[in-house]
DNA sequence: ACTACTGTACTGTTACGGATAGTACAGTAA
DNA sequence: TTACTGTACTATCCGTAACAGTACAGTAGT
């Protein structure tokens, strides 16, 4: 695993962490059971306080996609769906409305915005067909 | 213009003001030349500080959104592009990419996915064909 | 048993951003 | 003159992020 972060970013250093062991479980980079890095290795790895590794890894486990065995490590939990379909959903509108409101402003035209996402989603590994 | 805020959310009362303003300035909700409530009409309405309706204000006025006209008030700018193509470009792929990663995790399909992505780019109102 | 690792849990401290309150000033218009 | 407008300050409060340091119990190899 190659988690980078960037202290200059508006983004919490935590949340970069959480966001890139998010994708890499999801997208199956990281694998069932495979341990994630020791919160003392990565902290020293990145130049950052332990805390906040151990800030994101608590994050990683209230969202169920990683198990904690202390003494041991932390581990890729089992993919699967952590949200209920009504949760599944309202996350998903949530996050088109979002993204519609970012480009509305940039004033694209529908016709491109939908040859754009398809390009986009054709190209973007690992999602599952 | 009927601004609503929420002060449970973990975004800035001032983010979400500027948001909705972009947004109604983008769909022509808001039209140019339009005033805009006064920072402190607003803050009134809102219950809030008027200087935070002050600080979403210079936020519209710096994006070019907005004009100032101290004395008068804030009008709604013409609405133009205010990126180059590249930066228009380079916002279009990071807002899709946040997306991409946000819905990555809930495990949807590309077929889902598109079919979603369709519908809701033809619901949306406004965006010009 | 010893050692070295693991996650976790504290106490402080520092820094920054968001929001508040209050005040002030110059421009605009009835 | 009066009442509005945006703007610009100072000061304060609070929450979050990140830091430093320390500590403890669980795990595993020697």
């Amino acid at each position: 695993m190659n988690i980078q972060i960037s202290t200059g970013a508006n983004v919490p250093i935590y949340k970069q962490i959480v966001e890139q062991f998010r994708q890499a479980i999801a997208t199956g980079e990281l694998k069932q059971g495979e341990a994630l890095p020791s919160v003392r290795a990565l902290a020293n790895q990145l130049v950052i306080n332990h805390n906040t590794v151990a800030k994101a890894y608590t994050h990683l486990v209230q969202d169920g996609i990683a198990v904690s065995h202390p003494g041991k490590g932390l581990f890729a939990a089992a993919v699967r769906n952590i949200y209920s379909d009504a949760e599944r959903t309202r996350r998903l509108e949530q996050a088109l409305e979002h993204f519609l409101s970012e480009v509305l402003t940039l004033g694209y035209t529908k016709e491109e915005l939908s040859r754009f996402l398809e390009e986009k989603i054709a190209e973007t590994a690992l999602i599952k067909d």
